[in-house]
DNA sequence: CTCATAAATGCATCATTTTTGCCACACGGT
DNA sequence: ACCGTGTGGCAAAAATGATGCATTTATGAG
């Protein structure tokens, strides 16, 4: 699972950065102060680190320093929105900056660019409580795993990428067997059925009347 | 294998010390006192030393003053946490300090950065209670040695670089054997079996049917 | 609008097929 | 002879798909 730090005096923001980044899939660990920040990065390594400019004792300049030779990815993050600022940021070497406040939809898609950027990207996806972690091919439902056939993984992929949108039989039939649909089969069904029942999706995963199935999220 | 010279005049401590970094994989050897350090330092090399500051005879200052030549790291160790002691140890030229009462994980975590600072990281991967020193083609679990085949080594390094990730037969077959992977062959299930068996590992080196194997950590 | 009807989907059960676990033993190099 | 390795065979486990029938849905005739 990919770690990230969170460098920010303000408990509140470190939360809010918490608990997206964690529902997107991510293990995020936050401190408050740049030595503590500096002995988790010495104890434990990161994939990537958000870190706040203004921060007590050592500041986020200082820190950039010591993370730099370690070539770990940093995103800054603050409330400062002069250029000089962000100049001086970029040229310390950070990814990436964030201007407080900002959208935490906008955070989350910054964190993927530059994780991808930095080849660290584990295929996650996730849709309401599930997360699926596509290397190690394992589910997620609520945190517990969930035990998959092969078929029913495949369907799953395919709802999780396409949530909340219709997909035909004949397309899902096609991708996950790879072969020619039967219209009067009642294999898929069966394995929608299937699937349905290890996730708890009964209300979710919703048959589209002579179309196919969609995944409500 | 890397060699770590422990240097405290509490026998107790010297174990605690010299158990948790052995099943890190490292090779260590205690004295009790400061002279008898000197004296081993000069008969073989180390990569490391962790220096007790109170110590009989020749105290941790002394010693230090003794090995500053030799450029070996040192990491000081003390129940004293005031500050001109940290500040004087590392004007001597200590890389890191450590308070007692510490906590192991911490230990091992500053060692392995103070090395990694020297460059004296050997290739080692870890995994719950198993190392695999790849310079010294050794295996240990818990700290004790497990004798592995070629097969079941190359197999090993290959789950312990991806932990967490599914692994393709193919793909294994084909690192470990360099060859093309034969549909029907039981030869890798029979190899991967009796890997789990060595390592323990009946329950954390699972199948993930139809697709490989995945170590679970 | 109501209701019959056909089509589509839900679902339980069972047989079949595929995959994996594992034992015994054979082969070949040292 | 010993060790590492691979083969063959078989059992166990898992996945898959067919069948039959119930239920739901859409739709158009009345």
């Amino acid at each position: 699972m990919i770690k990230i730090l969170i460098v920010d005096d303000e408990k509140p923001i470190c939360d809010l950065i918490d608990i997206n980044l964690s529902a997107a899939g991510y293990d995020c660990k936050s401190v408050q102060d740049g030595l503590q920040a500096i002995d988790l990065i010495e104890a434990e390594p990161f994939d990537l680190i958000l870190l706040d400019i203004m921060l007590p004792g050592a500041d986020g300049y200082d820190i950039m320093e010591y993370i730099r030779p370690l070539k770990v990815p940093v995103i800054f993050i603050t409330a400062k929105h002069e250029v000089k600022d962000r100049v001086k940021g970029l040229k310390l070497g950070a990814e990436d900056y964030l201007v407080k406040p900002f959208d935490v939809v906008e955070l989350v898609a910054r964190v993927e660019v530059v994780l991808r950027r930095y080849n660290k990207t584990e295929t996650i996806l996730t849709a309401g409580d599930v997360v699926v972690d596509e290397d190690a091919r394992k589910v997620l439902k609520a945190g517990k795993p969930v035990v998959l056939t092969n078929k029913e993984y495949g369907l799953l992929v395919l709802f999780m990428r396409n949530k909340n949108i219709a997909l035909f039989r004949e397309s899902l039939y096609e991708k996950v067997w790879g072969d020619e649909y039967l219209a009067d089969s009642r294999t898929l069904d069966l394995h929608v059925q299937r699937l349905r029942k290890k996730m708890g999706w009964e209300d979710n995963l919703v048959a589209v009347y002579k179309v196919g199935y969609r995944l409500e999220i």
